[in-house]
DNA sequence: TTGTAGGCGTTATCAG
DNA sequence: CTGATAACGCCTACAA
């Protein structure tokens, strides 16, 4: 058992150590530290003072001199979406594979509090930060942490306006593999739900020829919007307003609702891509509460492989990507530029697939 | 990182701004953090100076002239279970309200990881704990931080070997509630379905007068044990090592495996108690891969209200606690220490109620 | 009201 | 190999 002969009080210090161990303060320091060389015998009777007295080392001092602190902070929207939980741990794993500490902001999709979290991030001299932007136009604090040397990855949302790396999935491509899949059962007339925050400004416009495009800062949610419209315009499919719906908000209850009135249109469609994880939830709510059985009388296709897509009756088709995978990546190309990599950025693309389970059927 | 001098990079301080108003360092600190008093006019001049050379304050040198860090350390399982996903979110919150910053901790039930995590919060200066601990007797680490006089809550899981406060909700009632249920609806024959550590070391003995008791430390999963057992006991239905099976690690796959045994019993039970949600999924998909209906052939009731649990087929009768509640509680409850307060240690129990749906039937 | 001069704990530098 | 000392950036007695 270590004494504590100073129960409750100042924690000892290099100084305490030394005094014990009647060394200067600098032997005790470089014994404790391995640094620089000391006696053995020295060595030996500074770290059984240490035991003593119970000494460890206040890393705010040593970040203090060093000017580093050996953790980076990780900037998402909400711990509590699995998505982002999986992705964070994938960020602290390599973190802690690296001996740095992670710091976590829930910012909840408000840019104010992503802002707020930069600004404690660098007031806290941290290494790095990885984080997936709420907007990808308003970035005046993401390049003020880049002016000050700080490293920064993206993750899940790139930006165009950036020169930073970002590691992100080809959204649109995901939704047309997706899309493309439900024609191939001979749908032709598929809705779309998807949560697209309305302050990011996606707008559904309608071409001369008649058929529906998006425009819009390039979201996941966009391009996903993108990618389904590619793929009806591929195989001349209707594309029409009212068969595309966006949730206003990033909540369950919104998406149920754009559902169920999708469900209730006079010509209902036989199919729906869900484009994120909460649409996905919401189309199958509203089917169960409007008693459309899956796949019999609609077709479902939801976006992200949670937990819970495969123990519902049907077990859910849907696009799954990594996000474990995806933090990983994110957080070692992090330290690659921790470490002074100064190649130019780069837009890492991981793989998305389409998981085929029992919630589409031939129409 | 920043290495020491780097060229003209290296960000303003206090200091530079002085220089740049024509003040003194004093005045320009008091200027910048509001204390003490200033001449308007040169407090104007400071911060105009401030904003021009893009200061901001360094926390790490604030900390190590003040002692705190204004940072609170959270040590949980694993931040992909939702349990301390949601946990940890109220934590988070409560922190920020605070003013305080979170440093997260996955140990993943693992002792030398927790260990590691209080060794690293410690010297990080950190000023209070709230820890989810892995196991509740071997907790020299706890203690030593109590030693440094850093403030701890205990989360889940509350000790009797160490005189902290601790947020529990009540596992033997709860569980006495979910299996007096279940008797009440006529069932008799009740298995129960546990993910325990093995190394923490419960064990079932069987009494003299052919009861089965449960002996181990006080954990959840052994207090949930022991609820099953009250209730059948208080109405004379049948124990018996047969129906108790723990998985031993937390994974749903083993809970499935468990499950799945205890339904190809000679003599299966009409009624199933999963004791936590790792249980209580491998269940649910043991009953699907036997065909056995719920609730038709076989009664569920089971732990913790996830998503999922409202979403499947049919929905499931689940004890309900509020991960949300106890973080924010848990959080609370420490920032009251860390201000000084010092009343005797207390057991906070958060309410946990059976919340009624679909997956039991009458027997 | 403003300025000067330490000191927090660690580590790097330089001299013995 | 060891020891004295000077930073790192901020804050606050204390002095002017």
């Amino acid at each position: 058992m270590a004494e504590h002969p100073k129960s409750g009080r100042r924690s000892p210090t290099v100084a305490d150590v030394a005094r014990e161990a009647d060394v200067s303060v600098a032997t005790a320091g470089r014994a404790l530290g391995n640094y620089g060389r000391v006696r053995d015998d020295l060595r030996e009777r500074v770290q059984e003072a240490a035991a003593r007295l119970g000494y460890s080392p206040n890393v705010v001092a040593r970040s203090m001199r060093s000017g580093g602190t050996r953790s980076i902070g990780f900037v998402g929207a909400d711990i509590s979406n699995p998505y982002f939980a999986t992705a964070m741990r994938g960020v602290c794993d390599v973190a802690r594979e690296e001996g740095y500490e992670p710091l976590l902001f829930n910012v909840d999709d408000r840019l104010d509090a992503e802002r707020n979290a930069i600004k404690v991030l660098l007031e806290k001299q941290i290494d790095g930060i990885v984080v997936s932007p709420t907007s990808v136009t308003d970035i005046g604090h993401l390049r003020q942490a880049r002016e000050r040397g700080v490293p920064i990855v993206l993750l899940d949302r790139g930006s165009p306006m950036m020169d930073v790396d970002s590691v992100v999935i080809d959204n649109e491509a995901a939704a047309r593999d997706a899309v493309t899949y439900l024609l191939g059962l001979g749908h032709r007339r598929i809705g779309l739900l998807a949560a697209i925050d309305p302050a990011e400004g996606p707008q559904l416009v309608t071409e001369d020829d008649g058929r529906v495009g998006v425009r819009g800062a390039p979201r996941p949610s966009v391009d996903r919007v993108r990618g389904y419209l590619a793929a009806l315009d591929a195989h001349q499919a209707e594309s029409s307003p009212e068969l595309i719906r966006f949730c206003p908000l990033d909540a369950v209850p919104h998406a149920e609702a754009e559902a169920r009135e999708l469900l209730s249109l006079p010509e209902p469609p036989t199919a729906v891509f869900a484009a994120d994880n909460v649409s996905t939830q919401g189309a199958f709510m509203a089917a169960r509460h409007h008693r459309r059985a899956i796949p019999g009388e609609l077709s479902l296709v939801g976006f992200d492989d949670l937990d819970w897509t495969a123990l519902v009756e049907p077990p859910l088709t849907v696009v799954a990507q990594s996000p474990l995978d995806m933090g990983r990546t994110a957080a070692q190309r992090l330290f690659q530029r921790i470490r002074g990599d100064d190649r130019p950025a780069e837009r890492i693309v991981m793989p998305a697939k389409l998981v085929v389970r029992s919630s589409a059927a031939r129409h």
